[in-house]
RNA sequence: AGGACUAUAGCUCAGUUGGUUAGAGCGCUACCUUGACAUGGUAGAGGUCCCCAGUUCGAAUCUGGGUAGUCCUACCA
């Protein structure tokens, strides 16, 4: 073995032999689990958000193989309509073309293309995390039997006219020519302008006044409203105003939407423009003016003057002219939230196109119930309350998008307007029986992602067929998934699989915390933060993680920016951590928290834990192999105190990890095993393991004892530690496992250690905490006097009671070696010990003979500390007792604890101040 | 505007049903190349548990109010 943790030796190594065996499918059992992946976009990579969601799936995976589940891990990539097409529209952009001439078959050739080509990097990215998912069962939301699902799905929820088509104003991104539903849009402040038009009155007596932080809008104003309540303006409803600029006569009206407190009062209303105009439109059945074409630019129902005008440039002219009419009455600064597109970042128009929606009112009634009901958990509660104010005030979602790139929408149109919805055009001929005179023509459009990801659960298990698969893997067992996607994917998962299924897609929902940079900025490829969790496993230079986020930013001051903090957080670049350090890092920070800043303090240290694990083998192998572990009858085999305490804390080891798994506390379960691989089993037992096959007088069955459990304890360390760290528990696991009488050709798939509670032994562990606390003492005079470590001391015992003679008579050996001590003898009755430095475990008082190695002022200083920590504590305690509502009150058992600490600590008291009073008199 | 979450050591974070001497890692200080490991060992320093009030014998923990920050939903032209 090498003398340090080379991780990217073993890796892959391990991953290709794991792949190629087969051992990430299901091995059968008579309990399934299953988890379905949240399909990444295909031509997409992973970052650091997916590493650690990968890593907490994989846990959960390789935990319940080990722990004898039949175990699926459905593995599968979605294929991102929107921003996939965007990718290949930048590329044919680059090369002076677009889709329009390429034509839809053409360019959808491209998109498979490009699909094919860079589709590659996320699975890789999965393999190198150690992720052991089933890749034999890999899909992709556009495969044959998945747009099958959702071809069946669009039909059926349309024949039970639950998808409808309607002509309503969506939400429209001018840059990509595409309708996008609510959950699309991102609306933050942005500093803008209030633009105060006057309106004239059409009876040339005076006008109003109207405020807009849309100029551009007002051409196709057709109201302008008042607060029914509102006496300034009470006298003029029904009268009509004169629009400036277009000369169209509209109708002042009263409506209590109007909020009287803002601005004049005075509200334009232009219906085909904004969600709420459009709803006081209906109410007030006023005409609805579409002003703007595909692009945002002007249209020909504006005066001519605009027509064909950018929205912007539109905006600028319609104020000059305003102004030049003597119309603007001010301007004032004014933040308002801007609707931006969150692919194209755009600024979103309110748009009065014909649409496809869900009745997601209807379906989401079962989805809030099952939830309800507890079918479905969230891990933690509190999102199930994101979940229902969502769900309770659900909207129809609109699912057409004017893209190529996703399902085609199975619906045909004749000349006549009439739509036919089915499984392709034969079908739906012969189901209308309409002849070939009549010509269809099939929607342009295609669904919406989300739609297709909603029915994943099922649909990759081969629904519409009743698979053996859905049966036997169907509800999946847990889904894990940031609270980003809760509206996007969970909730219409719930919906969609509900209806289709009859059963919830999952029982358990656990959400996990957003990573985030050092700072706690989130991580985005436009503000150029983003880590690539490969380059934390491999490393990367500086210069190269420059490169690598600043490429490709549009915006230059933001590239800038990016490279000055990327040089400032890891101005060495980033040292190789390997797969297992990264992981370990990931489950230590996924407490219940939000977000997650990922600190590079956090990897070095589990680096070195995985360090600390190598050596602790290596030193178990150098002293077990080709020796006799024990493991055979044939020999007697006498266990230490030290084996039967270490073996006693691994069964609490064990109960820990479970219990945190079982809660999806992965910060708990990683650290039950750091602590007790790292402070127990290396700091002291592998410590406490060296006399006993050190020292020459021991026994041979006592020895037998020692590395039956050195071998042992490592052993079972492995296995829990594997659903963590899979690849160095497999490299040490393949020499330590047969060492230890097991055998099979890898860990993942041995069991999982479970407590075993006849092991669990109380009176060696209460022996231990003494052995520890005599050797801390002592260690401690060594420490605060200076004392060299190397430097044998020869101690007294004074004070001790028989269970402390016994101790020290059974453990003399583990003493001496640990604390270096070249003798430990107990003082005889009467007997004077010298001047000493003392250290105190319950009664039993421990002399360290201060002759030629003293420094008196220095012991002063010390009992002086360990004083006044006690007088504190006395003094707390002395409070607390003589308070008499406390004894009164507070449980008995409460109280005699507090009165033992207190004689306790008096007696640790006397002795300390004699010892000082001692020393002072030298 | 409504709602949620967070506030604990210099930093990143744990802290179960109220009773601990409030913990861990990193960082820091001193000493140590002792036969697994210097990616290490030993010892140590470091906290007004955001503030105020309340409940209680007892509050980091429960309640109310406040401050600061983050996020979500809705939206005022």
């Amino acid at each position: 073995m090498d003398k340090t943790f080379q991780p990217a030796n073993i890796e892959t190594r391990w991953y290709e032999e794991w792949e190629a065996k087969g051992y990430f499918a299901p091995q059968g059992g008579e309990q399934a689990y299953s988890i379905m992946i949240p399909p990444p976009n295909v031509t997409g990579s992973l970052h650091m958000g997916h590493g650690f969601q990968e890593a907490l799936m994989d846990a959960l995976i390789r935990y319940h193989r080990m722990s004898g589940f039949n175990t699926l891990w459905q593995v599968g990539t979605d294929h991102a309509g929107i921003a996939t097409q965007m990718l290949v529209e930048r590329q044919l952009e680059a090369k002076g073309t677009n889709r329009h001439e390429l034509g839809r078959e053409k360019f959808l050739e491209k998109v498979w293309e490009w699909k094919e080509e860079s589709g590659g990097t996320i699975t890789r990215q999965l393999r190198r995390l150690g992720s052991s998912m089933d890749w034999s069962r890999e899909r992709f939301t556009m495969d044959d039997g998945l747009s099958d699902a959702v071809q069946t799905v669009f039909i059926q929820l349309y024949r039970e006219g639950l998808i409808y088509r309607g002509n309503r104003l969506v939400n429209w991104d001018p840059a990509l020519h595409t309708a996008i539903s609510d959950l699309e849009v991102i609306s933050e402040e942005e500093k803008g302008f209030l633009w105060h038009f006057k309106y004239p009155l059409s009876n040339g007596e005076g006008h109003l006044t109207v405020a807009t932080t849309r100029p551009e809008t007002m051409l196709g104003d057709t109201a302008v409203a008042v607060h029914p309540d509102d006496e300034r303006y009470k006298h003029l409803l029904g009268q009509t105003i004169e629009l400036p600029l277009t000369g169209r006569q509209i109708p002042i009206i009263a409506d209590d939407y109007v909020d009287m407190e803002f601005g004049t009062g005075c509200v334009k209303i232009t219906p085909a423009h904004d969600f709420n105009d459009y709803d006081m439109g209906k109410r007030h059945d006023l005409p609805v003016i579409n002003i703007l074409d595909d692009n945002a630019a002007i249209n020909n129902n504006a005066p001519e003057a605009y027509r064909g005008m950018d929205r912007d440039d539109a905006r600028k002219q319609i104020v000059s002219d305003m102004d030049k009419l003597g119309l603007l009455e001010k301007v004032e600064d004014h933040t308002l939230k801007v609707p931006r597109g969150d692919r194209s970042g755009v600024v979103i128009e309110p748009y009065l196109t014909m649409q496809w929606y869900v009745d997601a009112k209807t379906l989401a009634k079962p989805a809030i119930e099952a939830v309800e009901n507890g079918d479905i958990e969230f891990v933690p509660k509190q999102w199930e309350n994101t979940y229902f104010s969502w769900m309770r005030d659900i909207q129809d979602w609109c699912i057409s998008r004017q893209l190529w790139w996703g399902h085609r929408i199975p619906a045909w149109y004749d000349d006549e307007g009439n739509i036919y919805v089915g499984d392709n055009e034969a079908e739906v001929r012969s189901e209308h029986k309409l002849s070939d005179a009549v010509t269809l023509k099939q929607d342009n459009d295609v669904l919406d992602t989300w739609f297709s990801s909603a029915l994943w659960t099922f649909s990759t298990l081969g629904w519409p067929e009743e698979s053996e698969d859905l049966a036997i893997f169907h509800p999946s067992s847990v889904l894990v998934t940031g609270f980003d996607i809760i509206f996007f994917w969970v909730a219409r998962m719930i919906m969609m699989t509900l209806h289709f299924r009859k059963e919830v897609p999952f029982h358990t929902v656990y959400v996990h915390g957003l990573v985030r940079d050092a700072e706690g900025q989130k991580m985005s490829k436009s503000k150029g933060n983003v880590i690539d969790p490969i380059d934390l496993i491999d490393g990367i230079a500086l210069e190269d993680l420059v490169a690598k986020r600043t490429s490709g930013m549009m915006q230059p001051r933001l590239a800038s920016k990016a490279e000055k903090s990327t040089r400032k957080q890891f101005p060495d670049g980033i040292d190789a951590y390997g797969t297992d350090a990264l992981r370990f890092t990931y489950y230590s920070l996924a407490s219940t928290g939000r977000d997650i800043k990922f600190d590079l303090g956090r990897i070095e240290g589990y680096k070195n834990f995985c360090n600390k694990i190598w050596n602790a083998a290596r030193y178990v192998l150098m002293n077990c192999e080709n020796e006799d572990c024990g493991l055979t009858d044939a020999n007697d085999v006498d266990l230490t105190l030290a084996d039967r305490w270490i073996m006693s804390k691994l069964q609490e080891t064990k109960t820990e990890v479970a219990h945190a798994v079982a809660n999806y506390r992965f910060d708990h379960a990683s650290q039950a095993l750091y602590e007790f691989i790292w402070n127990e089993y290396c700091d002291w037992y592998l410590e406490l393991s060296k006399p006993v096959l050190w020292d020459e007088s021991a026994s041979e069955a006592a020895k037998r004892g020692t590395r039956q459990t050195l071998i042992r304890v490592l052993e079972e360390c492995l296995r829990l530690l594997h659903p963590f760290m899979p690849y160095i528990t497999e490299e040490i696991w393949q020499t330590v496992g047969p060492l230890a009488g097991k055998s099979g050709p890898t860990i993942m798939l041995q069991p999982y250690p479970v407590c075993q509670e006849q092991l669990i032994d109380t009176a060696a562990n209460a022996d231990t905490t003494w052995l520890k606390n005599v050797i801390i003492g002592i260690r401690n005079i060594r420490g605060e006097m200076n004392i060299a470590p190397g430097k044998e001391l020869a101690v007294f015992l004074k004070d001790g009671d028989a269970e402390d003679k016994s101790r020290l008579e059974q453990n003399e050996v583990f003493l001496k070696k640990l604390a270096k001590l070249s003798d430990a003898r107990w003082l005889a009755q009467g007997e004077e010990a010298p001047v000493c430095a003392t250290a105190l475990v319950g009664k039993l008082e421990i002399l360290v003979p201060m002759a030629d190695l003293i420094d008196k002022d220095a012991e002063l200083a010390r009992l002086a500390k360990e004083t006044e920590k006690i007088e504190k504590d006395l003094a707390r305690i002395q409070g607390k007792l003589s308070n008499p509502a406390f004894v009164d009150k507070a449980p008995a058992a409460v109280v005699e604890k507090e009165r033992e600490k207190v004689t306790a600590q008096q007696q640790a008291l006397e002795k300390l101040q004699d010892q000082a009073q001692r020393i002072r008199e030298m």
